[in-house]
DNA sequence: GATATTTATGTAATCCGTTACGTAAAATAG
DNA sequence: CTATTTTACGTAACGGATTACATAAATATC
């Protein structure tokens, strides 16, 4: 393997030239920077990062940890985080979790061995406390999904406010038995879902069923299945609101499965506004989230904490918005 | 920061048997053992593996290269690989290449900077003979997709086959117009399914009709726009089969909102059977590729090849499978 | 009990770049 | 022309862990 001594050597100077050349260190003769870069490309030289990052204490490499990648409301957050990681000389890591606590303190030991130089959380699952240890030694961010009183910054929307104009469209819609396809996590996006579902039933004077709640776990089966209990259980109800596209996409199936017109018998309504909801048979009414900003702002706010060493804790909120398409309206 | 100095001095012993405990090597006494461990553990320590990698040039890390994070037909290799990285102690960098070359080399840094032990593509970009420098020096192995003549591992389905199988399910199920949705790439994979759907159509005397193959970019628009043309200008034509489930799908829509009923009036085929197939509204008839097993194997291999230095150059077939659902049959 | 072997540990070189510091030569100032 | 500053390098320490080799102590062998 070629060193930098080798270029060194065949370029008749010393190492530290060559390391100021490769770094674009002023006090090289245009002359000399000239000659190295020569024999640089002739031996088709690239530095070991190895000795660098050594030195350097840094990487320059940031871990992404979400549950899964078959998820497809991640891909876009994915491409702001990365965009951003580029334009600032930062690698990004991305690692599947699959939701388990061992996987993720795994993966978070690249940070703690320093091959990591920060790492954004799209939905922790350690608890809170340990969170806290982490974000005080290391540079972490939270997006979309974060834990309450965490000591942590992160980025996301108003789940909350976002629930409950989804819950007052198909209110608006003339429906007055909506069911929800919620999820048993604690989650604080789940809860503020939950929480702005029934406030937009109650400040319409509708008074909330509790037995209209059904959970799944985010899957298309799990969706499928609520959906059926929820309309075999209550026959009036007219409208169901997922607290995600792809348990929204299972409810639609199994009403059309069952005989049943979506939007003409039951309107759905999903939320994160994933690439299949335009394509789906019929496209779903949803909630969008801004999520290559998302993205973006995640890993800026990543990138100042690593270069100011820590400090500047900050939450951000992005703005919502709702899109609507054929599984509520003609 | 805590270092193997600080441990060394805490508990009276020297570096080396620091490393040797951490390292699990021998000679180490119980009772040493168990002391380094416990001031380890008092003082919270974490080695820099910085160190450790630079002597030992390895990483312990691979890069896999995909076009993006975005097309779910990814997401069950990725798990495959990651699974048989675990377990052999290695970790996962996805990298999204937006399908650019320079993105492909930007990330390709990462092996030649010894930042990474080896490198799985997805669908490699640069040329043949590049791929080969790279193969020469470095672990490579391809997966899925792969490039005709290249000296460079791959694992992959028979796609001629694969493409056969599924057009002869629609000529049995007595279909003799049949469109093609394609793509307009160097994609071997893409050659093959084509040249399977021709045979399918000679093998069962039915004549070729160059202008029944429509091209799209494997995004949903573009099979939807493609399944439209067809249908627009050739009102004969009976069933669709596209090189990917996304177009298939966009397809099925077109047709759906066109008034024709799939499967009664348009069988519709697709290719990869991702997550959405079985969800979609009718689900989709499909090929499926053994998914998970795919990366599985292409993790082994690189492992095989970064463990004996090179060699072993490998092309591993694996067994596809038709998953025939509503989009064909009732 | 002397010798050979095994065990447990330490010392120091090593991996590759970076960078603080030193120095000689060239450029500038007076 | 001398004194000062600037420029263009070189030397060597450094970062943290690994490991070949050395060594002292303990154990086994006869």
């Amino acid at each position: 393997m070629i060193t930098i001594k080798d270029v060194a050597k065949e370029a008749g100077v010393s190492v530290a030239t060559i390391s100021r050349v490769l770094n674009n260190s002023p006090g090289v003769s245009d002359e000399t920077r000239e000659r190295v870069l020569s024999v640089i490309k002739r031996l088709n030289y690239n530095p070991n990062l190895l000795g660098r990052n050594l030195r350097r204490m840094e990487t320059k490499m940031v871990l992404v940890l979400l549950p899964t990648i078959s998820n497809p409301f991640y891909a876009r957050i994915v491409k702001g985080i990365e965009d951003v990681a580029q334009k600032n000389g930062y690698g990004v890591m991305l690692c599947n979790t699959d939701s388990n606590v061992e996987r993720e303190k795994m993966y978070l030991e690249l940070l703690k061995n320093r091959l990591s130089d920060g790492v954004i959380f799209m939905a922790p699952e350690m608890d809170k406390d340990e969170l806290n240890e982490i974000g005080e030694k290391y540079a972490v961010v939270q997006c979309c999904e974060y834990k309450e009183g965490a000591n942590v910054s992160h980025v996301s929307i108003d789940n909350y406010k976002a629930s409950y104009k989804a819950v007052k469209h198909l209110i608006g819609l003339g429906h007055k038995h909506i069911g929800l396809i919620s999820c048993k996590n604690n989650f604080l996006s789940t809860k503020h879902r939950e929480e702005g579902y029934k406030s937009a039933l109650e400040d319409s004077g509708i008074p909330f069923n509790p037995d209209y709640i059904r959970y799944g776990d985010y899957s298309f089966k799990s969706g499928f299945r609520a959906a059926q209990g929820l309309l075999n259980d209550h026959k009036e109800i007219t409208a169901i609101f997922a607290i995600s596209d792809i348990m929204a996409i299972g409810a639609i199936k199994s009403c059309c499965e069952n005989g049943l017109k979506v939007p003409d018998d039951i309107g759905i309504v999903g939320f994160d506004n994933i690439s299949f909801a335009p394509m789906y048979n019929p496209s779903l009414t949803t909630v969008s989230q801004p999520k290559y900003d998302i993205g973006c702002t995640a890993m800026e706010l990543l990138i100042k904490q690593i270069e100011n060493k820590g400090g500047n804790k900050e939450n951000i909120v992005l703005e919502h918005e709702l899109i609507i398409r054929h599984s509520t309206v003609k």
